[in-house]
DNA sequence: ACGGAAACCTGCTGGC
DNA sequence: TGCCAGCAGGTTTCCG
């Protein structure tokens, strides 16, 4: 589940049904889901049993684990340590019965205290855990996992200061699209919110930032956050079952887009056929009445 | 500093 | 029916 609305979703579920749990047994199978953990899995595995989870957190469409704090306990000036997730393209995290069939691709399990099992289930493996220091917030949102000092706050967070990334987004030369999907400049956005706010905003994604007005920065940020909002409200956008809950439960918010994939069909504000066009080793949908390509490239 | 491409994977779809 | 190209919600890294 790859961008925040549905990171999130997965958040509140590990949230609700694994905080102040712990890990009574660890299995990881395979080297790539934890090929970022550079200690090893063993490593990994051994230093995650018995370790209770005291929050589950999110930045972006990274989540990690607090575990509870064995230096703080031992009297260490440390921040604690955290198992971060990151569902790649296709990770899931489930919640189920120890008994239920295991998933092709579950690459890790997790026993939980109260009789639950906690799931890594990746098809891509693009995703994968590691277990790192927290160290503090450089942007004041008290602890974060060392390796993601370069993610900035999202749009959805009290750090996020619109401001800072409106002048940070038209200080950059490049196009606007790009720095929408540059998680060092505002997290959580992916390609299909990147989309449906750059439609809302009725700009291209090819538009220049450094010929931007402030407002229209402000307004493009805006939907971000409003659509991402509003597809959390739906539990998340998912096309298939590769894009579920901690429980296997879709989100409904495909219905609601008003970009992403719908090359071909009429736009939903002025009728115009919307276009795919390639971007970055991807694809972009707009509106070629609504969204103007700009006349000279960024 | 930026753009572009490739790398990392599996599986599904559509065209021939 | 089979095969193969193309495509998928992400991130990192290298090269020019």
């Amino acid at each position: 589940m790859p961008e925040l609305p549905e990171v999130e979703v997965v958040r509140r579920g590990v949230a609700a049904h694994v905080v102040g749990r712990s890990f009574t047994e660890v299995q990881v199978s395979g080297h790539r889901v934890a090929r970022r953990h550079l200690p090893g899995p063993v490593d990994l595995t051994d230093r995650l049993r018995g370790r209770v989870v005291s929050a589950a957190r999110r930045r972006g469409k990274y989540l990690w684990l607090e575990l509870d704090d064995v230096a703080a306990r031992a009297g260490s000036d440390a921040d604690g340590e955290a198992l971060v997730i990151h569902l790649g393209m296709s990770g899931q995290l489930l919640v189920e019965a120890p008994e239920a069939p295991r998933e092709k691709h579950a690459h890790a399990l997790f026993d939980l205290s109260d009789g639950h099992q906690l799931r890594f289930v990746d098809q891509r493996t693009f995703g994968g855990l590691q277990l790192v220091p927290l160290v503090a917030d450089r942007f004041g949102s008290g602890t974060v996992p060392q390796i993601i000092t370069h993610i900035a706050p999202d749009p959805l967070e009290p750090a996020f200061d619109q401001q800072a990334v409106g002048r940070a987004i038209r200080r950059r030369k490049t196009q606007l699209k790009r720095a929408l999907l540059d998680q060092s400049l505002v997290s959580g956005i992916g390609n299909i919110y990147a989309d449906e706010a750059l439609w809302r905003a009725r700009l291209h994604g090819e538009r220049a930032t450094d010929k931007l007005t402030a407002a229209a920065v402000r307004e493009v940020l805006g939907h971000a956050a409003d659509v991402m909002t509003e597809a959390l409200g739906h539990g998340g956008t998912s096309f298939d079952s590769l894009y579920v809950n901690v429980n296997g439960a879709s989100g409904y918010f495909e219905r609601s887009l008003n970009a992403y994939g719908r090359q071909g069909k009429p736009c939903r504000r002025c009728g115009t056929l919307m276009i795919r066009e390639a971007f970055m080793n991807r694809s972009s949908f707009s509106c070629p009445n609504c969204q103007r390509r700009p006349r000279t490239a960024a």
